[in-house]
DNA sequence: ATGTAC
């Protein structure tokens, strides 16, 4: 059954808010045809519906192009609610607690790389490990693992991971104060004292990615991305089992309380925390803490990129111009001021992002100082096997989606499907028939990424550019993978 | 996504 869709403009869609008793106000998709095609095939536009129903939701539950079923909410989904009377529904983040992507530089190009490419994914390989469960190169006490969970990437710098001026190109710097490690549990501390600095498992990876195509070279250039055949070095990753069991602890919290707060929501799923509820900020103060140690994880995934490159090319990071271009979360929630009516009115809201990324306009004072200019870098991986973007955040984004574009391809074929039709092996030789060097620690995982599995990254990024979400700056294509 | 089902 697929709810009522009213077609608004020709990339925009609306449930009305009489689909559901429950509903607060409608919901909207941003999506073409093909992409809304998809979104029928699962239960992305109901959930849409359904987070239309949590309590001080502001304006419309949003569902963006890449958009596709989750845990409770859609993956791709962004809900703003208010910062008193709203609740926070953990579900509405995701279990991958800061889950995002971070962009290098470098001066190099295809051509120098091309000869010791095999060599580099190899190093990266063997520094960065991946996989389920799969432990790293550091072992945190407990007491180390706290200042990691309070303190975020100045706790990596401190001791010698990455550059101080790293910070200035992070999303937050790397480090959100409102964290407080005694709010994550024992065991959650237990699962991540071993994990940081890996790379996990599913659509997480590191790429060395070119530089395909320039569609703005003046802001490629403040993002030093000078030309075509540039190799890039892209990092995804989240907060591990950390984050995952931060999530699994609060949405049990909820669950067992929602009957005494008088909520009542159309999916168990959505469990929710109402925001004067001391459970809820203990969540809030959680998940920053999971985002501090998402952050950390992914400097110290970077610093063993570089350690790598270090290696393979006997020059220093610093001589071979690795700077960090930008580093975007794409699973949390964010206090924010938003307009939240036709009438202009604005309000302090919480803004749950699961799937999708930040894409303020120029001049917001959350975007670093480097790039307040010109907006927020918005990073889009696609596939392994096709391409990625970068975009920078525009206007429509504050009025459309609550300064919110996507964050990824999306999945058209479900894990299990794309192990049953697609032999590793097959897919494997067809990546390097293209010239596509990939390292993963588990076949199976090469089945379920492969590029036939997602949506075409292009749509979601010419969706995103015509709606005024973020616009196209580069598209890089893989050349080497490594995969959980 | 995830010590892939306490």
């Amino acid at each position: 059954m697929v709810p009522p869709l009213r077609k608004i403009d020709r990339l925009i869609w609306e449930i009305p808010k009489t689909y559901k008793p429950c509903m607060k106000v409608p919901a909207r998709i941003f999506a073409d045809e093909s992409l809304i095609e998809k979104m029928k095939t699962d239960s992305t536009l109901e959930q849409a519906a359904n987070v239309a129903c949590l309590p001080g939701v502001y304006k419309y539950s949003i569902a963006l192009p890449d958009a596709h079923q989750g845990y409770g909410f859609p993956v791709g989904g962004v809900a703003a609610v208010d910062s008193n009377q709203g609740t926070i529904s953990p579900g509405g983040i995701g279990y991958d607690i800061n889950c995002g992507v971070r962009v290098l530089r470098t001066d190099l190009t295809e051509n120098e790389v091309r000869p010791r490419l095999r060599e580099l994914v190899n190093t990266i390989f063997e520094l960065a490990p991946a996989g389920v469960g799969e432990t790293g190169k550091l072992h945190l006490p407990v007491s180390e693992l706290n200042k990691v969970l309070d303190e975020g990437v100045d706790w990596a710098i401190r001791n010698g991971y990455g550059w101080t001026d790293d910070k200035e190109y992070i999303e937050q710097n790397g480090s959100w104060d409102f964290a407080d490690s005694s709010k994550v549990s024992q065991r959650a501390k237990e699962r991540g004292k071993d994990e940081i600095g890996t790379i996990g498992s599913g659509n997480h990876f590191i790429e060395i990615q070119v530089v395909d195509k320039i569609f703005n070279p003046d802001v490629a250039k403040v993002f030093g991305i000078e030309k075509e055949g540039q190799v890039l070095v892209m990092i995804h990753s989240g907060s591990r089992g950390l984050g995952h069991q931060v999530a699994t602890d609060y949405i049990k919290v909820a669950e067992s309380k929602m009957r005494q707060w008088g909520l009542y929501l159309p999916d168990r799923e959505l469990a929710a925390l109402p925001l004067t509820a001391r459970e809820a900020q203990d969540y809030l103060h959680a998940m920053a803490a999971a985002a501090n140690y998402a952050w950390t994880n992914r400097h110290l995934l970077m610093h063993w990129v570089r350690e790598s490159f270090k290696r393979v090319f006997g020059r220093d990071p610093d001589k071979l111009g690795m700077r960090i271009i930008y580093d975007v979360a794409h699973n949390i929630a964010k206090f924010e001021e938003h307009v939240v009516d036709d009438e202009g009115h604005r309000a302090k809201v919480w803004v749950h992002r699961k799937g999708a990324t930040r894409a303020f306009p120029a001049g917001r004072e959350e975007i670093p100082k480097v790039y307040r200019g010109i907006g927020q870098p918005v990073l889009i991986p696609g596939s392994m096997g096709t391409g990625s973007y970068i975009l920078v955040g525009f206007e429509k984004s504050m009025q459309l989606t609550f300064g919110t574009a996507p964050h990824g391809a999306g999945r058209q074929m479900s894990r299990s499907a794309a192990v049953r039709s697609l032999p590793p092996s097959k897919v494997k030789a067809a990546l390097e028939s293209r010239g596509i060097i990939i390292r993963s620690a588990e076949s199976e995982i090469i089945s379920e990424e492969a590029p036939e599995a997602y949506k075409n990254v292009d749509v979601v990024a010419e969706v995103s550019d015509a709606l005024g979400l973020a616009k196209k700056v580069v598209r890089m294509r893989p050349i080497g993978v490594v995969k959980g």
